[in-house]
DNA sequence: TTATATATGATAATGGTTATCAAACAAGTG
DNA sequence: CACTTGTTTGATAACCATTATCATATATAA
């Protein structure tokens, strides 16, 4: 289980003011799907000449190191988030009805996964979204 | 489990040529994952005049009522792919060398959806995908 | 038929992302 | 230091999948 700086370290990563700014962007916003122009608003609040274009270089860059994971949900953006602890992405818990998205951090692919093993596919992560009605949401009560 | 010609007729869905050629080429392409561009030039080869933008608003209707599923997988447009005897979609191996993508029926998610449902979320569907090297890509052996 | 609603196809517009490129910056050389 | 070389940045143009627009065509209702 690497750290970020570790990831950061073990890549041909320069650490730049820019780049800087939108890792602590990121770091500041733990548990929020952030896509680019969110990340370009708060980058600029601390760096204003900062492009867009740089933004979304270093994003891709720092989910290319495993430091963000790149999710698309509703909405035709990518949405990027820190990955901290987790070997694997956790899951994501999507309501039809309001658009919340909640974590869950249960893993329970292992079975899955080794069966998959076995089968000679070698897994490196996956990606879970459950689709459905939030406790708000749902209907039936 | 209803199938596709009960979903259509459940649906405020008229049958039309055009939609007919859409929901064939559908049909006859079984397993495959098919984006806008290549439904379009299957329809094409059956009814010429056919345009994009029939085939985009007949494949977002077929996906709204559940006889097909859409996917975003790597390249940048979605693809959609017949919904049969599925009440949930299945699952996706997806190689990260030559990007091959094989399906997985097992579902084996239902603990994890029952302890969803126990805490209060209503799982309509789900959305699984695997990340990782197929046995013909897979270094390790 | 006539009226009304829906569907179609060509094409323009949209919008997120990528490519381009000159200028700025960083790192190494002697 | 001056000089070379390579990398990064920001503005902006290009790309391209998807959506919106709209006049025409087609289906349904009266
Ligand atoms: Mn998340
Ligand atoms: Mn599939
Ligand atoms: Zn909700
Ligand atoms: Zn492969």
């Amino acid at each position: 289980m690497k750290t970020i700086y570790q990831k950061i370290d073990q890549s041909e990563y320069r650490m730049t003011p820019q780049r800087s700014v939108v890792l602590q962007v990121m770091l500041e916003n733990q548990g929020q799907h952030l896509n680019a122009e969110d990340v370009l608003a708060k980058a600029r609040s601390k760096s204003p000449s900062i492009g867009i274009a740089t933004v979304y270089r270093t994003l891709e860059k720092l989910a290319a190191i495993g430091v963000l994971y790149k999710n698309m949900f509703e909405g035709g953006s990518y949405r990027y988030e820190l990955s901290i602890g987790d070997e694997h992405q956790h899951h994501h818990l999507i309501c039809l009805s309001c658009g919340s998205i909640t974590e869950v951090e249960d893993d329970l692919l292992h079975i899955l996964e080794e069966r998959l093993e076995n089968n000679g596919f070698q897994v490196v992560d996956h990606e879970l979204k459950f689709y459905g009605y939030c406790p708000e949401c749902r209907v039936d009560k």
